[in-house]
DNA sequence: CTAGGGTTAG
């Protein structure tokens, strides 16, 4: 980073300059038309060209030209070198041209040392050259020299030329420097070139850079001649200042006016088009583009995936990613990105755990692919791990991530936290954020949404006021966390407080989400009054949960009176959630309400909840093995009986009861019968898991509904007896079972 | 001269 006197310097030269050489333009503008014309010379075939470099036969200069292209076309440095040699031994060198292009061609295959040797050693430099260098430096992310290359120039007393000036432009374009972009502008104004294509096209990429729509959207409209540069620019303007409507309409003008688009233009709106989540307009577009040509285009290709991946048609999007010969790496983080946002909205866990396996399973030919993954493959491939509890799978992308050295990434180290929180592992979640060379707000966040989960709720606010003291500003993701953690704990007080903190000193309006920490913390204390006066508190009408979350309190308080109350309220809103139908069966049931037994079936079926699917499945090595309730399925199913049988010998002969608990199950297909079970799913998941993994590892579990009592209480004892940690993720929480003891604190199960 | 597609907390 260069200070900004030295922008100040740059400036002040520029100014001296510009006065003297402002009536030079025209002339500057014939080098460039001049050098762009390669005259009547044949063009080689790449391999034709090669092998008369690698023969020694001299070829002529021009005929370099589209050599080096193909060279960087295949992004080949190493071929770049060999013609480089040949351009040397040939004596070409001497060739202002050709070595002119050479800077060009360095700088595109990232090489800026290269590059500046060649420019240096250049037996002419003209304006030309000048404006590549800097290209080169504005193309490799470092803007600031690019300035510093501007001023050389100008202190050389060479003359700018527009595309000179565009280039400086697109200079503080990257580096969203408005302050020197409108001071160059200002110059552009006064030289009237406003108006050339080029340099108005830059202008208005600056604004749209800057955040300023209007300004960009003003100097699209003072460009005279308009080419379909102009147009995507404008168009992509719209798309970065959130305006994708807008930008949208600037094309069916652009192709209402005969411009044709090209492939920068396609793609700019197909992305649109995946933000609006319009799938149809996106679908013309592609049609479109096939009819303009671009069918084989990868990048084409890669947009229409990721619309179909937006837009919930996965099926579609594998279609198309299995039907491509060629692939880029994006075409695999988009893909793998697509089948883990599918988790979030899959119609059941079943079916998440399915996309979940899938984006591993691409992930690993991904890597047989000889391919190498980036920082958005890993971030996503550890999203995965940790929906899928898949620690395993975690660990190895973990040390996977060590060799590439992706880890100083802040959104894969933060990725990888939240990985091992989710996994059950605190102890290695807490290890990766200390180490962490840099923190945003959602790793602190994702931290402290951690130890709430774990039940450690005195780290959690511990870890909040760190936050605090580091002088990150929390939202309301954060207060999630903090009043979780204090709901767990039952801190009342300290709830309270932070509830207030929120809102007076953060201004952060609470939503429901907040309200059903606070609800929750009530009704775990047995104090319904108190959490009946806070839900008539809220500025808005009680949701599902929070009426779910009542009813629940008031079974396990005995409140009857208030249950039945809030079950009506819940009722009344057709729950979506079919672990609350489950709920609402277990009390009438023992409350042998028959007739309300019917009504909540009949509203099952009306609002077309799925059979409420009570599958636990475990993770081991590369396979996952899923469980129904007494499922008798499985190969090993005779070992798993016995094993788990045995434990229910040691635990009884302990002091454990099992009780008689509740799930529904299938007896036939078309009906759903209530009735009750030892062997749920996740006591067998368990005992799998103990008869197929070394004794010192931890055992994790993953269930689609709320874990029962009768299981909780079970695999506590469990826990102490064999000395293994057991780790459940249900549908509601994660409960780690250590020497019989819950993270829970025994609040967190279902009936 | 446009420079596009993919990532993290709930």
């Amino acid at each position: 980073m260069i200070g900004r006197s030295c922008f100040d310097k740059v400036i002040a030269a520029y100014r001296r300059v510009i006065r003297i050489t402002s009536i030079s333009y025209k002339r500057s503008h014939t080098i460039t038309q001049l050098n762009g014309n390669s005259g009547s010379v044949r063009p080689l075939d790449f391999r034709e060209g090669l092998s008369m470099i690698i023969e020694g036969t001299k070829i002529e200069a021009a005929s370099y030209v589209p050599l080096l292209q193909e060279c960087i076309n295949r992004n080949s440095l190493s071929e770049v070198k060999i013609v480089h040699g040949h351009i040397i031994k040939t004596g070409t060198h001497q060739d202002p041209f050709v070595m002119t292009f050479l800077v060009n061609v360095y700088a595109k295959c990232g090489t800026m040392e290269e590059a500046k040797r060649v420019f240096y050693n250049l037996p002419r430099i003209n304006a030309v050259a000048w404006t590549s260098l800097m290209t080169g430096y504005v193309q490799n992310s470092q803007p600031e020299l690019a300035i510093h290359v501007f001023l050389d120039m100008l202190e050389a007393g060479a003359y700018p030329t527009n595309i000179t000036l565009g280039t400086a432009i697109n200079a503080c374009s990257s580096m969203e420097s408005s302050k020197l972009g409108n001071q160059i502008h200002a110059y552009i104004v006064k030289y009237r070139t406003e108006d050339d294509t080029s340099v108005g096209n830059s202008v208005c990429s600056l604004y749209s850079k800057c955040g300023s729509l209007g300004s960009a959207i003003k100097a699209f409209r003072r460009i005279r001649e308009k080419n379909v540069i102009s147009w995507t620019t404008v168009i992509c303007a719209c798309g970065e200042n959130g305006e994708a409507f807008q930008g949208i309409n600037f094309f069916v003008k652009m192709l209402s006016e005969g411009i044709e688009p090209n492939e920068f233009t396609l793609t700019s709106i197909l992305s649109m088009c995946s933000t609006m989540l319009s799938l149809g307009v996106g679908l013309q577009v592609h049609s479109l583009s096939i009819k303009l040509g671009y069918e084989s285009s990868l990048r084409i290709r890669n947009c229409v995936m990721y619309l179909y991946l937006r837009c919930g048609s996965i099926d579609e999007a594998q279609k198309l990613f299995d039907g491509m010969q060629r692939v880029s790496l994006v075409t695999w983080n988009a893909i793998i990105a697509g089948h883990a946002q599918m988790i979030e909205i899959a119609k059941d866990d079943l079916s998440a755990h399915h996309r979940g396996t899938e984006a591993l399973k691409i992930f690993s030919k991904l890597n047989r692919s000889g391919m190498k993954p980036d920082l958005y493959t890993f971030s996503s491939v550890l999203t995965v791990c940790s929906r899928l509890v898949a620690l395993e799978q975690g660990e190895q992308t973990h040390a996977q991530i060590l060799k590439t050295g992706f880890l100083s990434d802040v959104v894969v180290g933060t990725a990888l936290v939240n990985m091992y929180n989710k996994c059950g592992s605190i102890e290695r979640g807490s290890k990766a954020f200390v180490e962490m060379s840099m923190r945003t707000l959602i790793s602190w966040t994702s931290m402290i949404t951690g130890f709430a989960n774990h039940g450690h709720s005195q780290q959690a606010l511990d870890l909040f006021e760190d936050m605090l003291l580091a002088g990150v500003r929390p939202n309301q993701i954060t207060f999630v966390g903090v009043l979780s953690a204090c709901s767990n704990a039952g801190m009342v007080h300290e709830a309270l407080n932070y509830f207030e903190m929120m809102q007076k000193d953060y201004k952060i309006r609470p939503v429901p989400d907040h309200f059903e920490c606070l609800i929750d913390m009530f009704v775990r204390l047995g104090r319904l009054e108190e959490a009946l006066d806070f839900i008539k508190k809220m500025d808005f009408e009680p949701n599902e949960v929070i009426w779910s979350l009542l009813v629940g309190g008031c079974r396990r308080h005995g409140n009857m009176e208030l249950g039945f109350y809030a079950a009506e309220q819940l009722l009344k809103l057709k729950p979506k959630d079919p672990d609350n139908y489950l709920m609402l069966l277990g009390m009438y049931l023992s409350a042998e309400r028959w007739e309300d037994v019917s009504r909540v079936k009949n509203l099952m079926k009306e609002e077309k909840i799925s059979k409420i699917q009570y599958w636990s499945w475990i993770g081991i090595k590369d396979q996952v093995y899923s469980f129904k309730p007494n499922d008798r399925l499985h190969p090993q199913s005779a070992e798993i009986y016995k094993l788990l049988d045995e434990l229910l010998d040691r635990a009884e002969s302990l002091g454990y009861k099992s009780q008689e608990c509740f799930e529904l199950i299938d007896e036939d297909d078309e009906e759903q019968t209530f009735s009750s079970t030892v062997y749920h799913s996740e006591k067998l998941a368990v005992a799998f898991g103990m008869l197929n993994t070394l004794n010192v590892a931890p055992i994790l579990v993953i269930k689609s509904t709320p874990m029962c009592r009768d299981c909780h209480n079970f695999i506590k004892v469990v826990s102490s007896e064999t000395g293994r940690q057991i780790i459940v993720r249900d549908s509601k929480r994660i409960h780690k079972f250590v020497n019989g003891h819950c993270s829970c604190g025994d609040f967190g199960f279902g009936l």
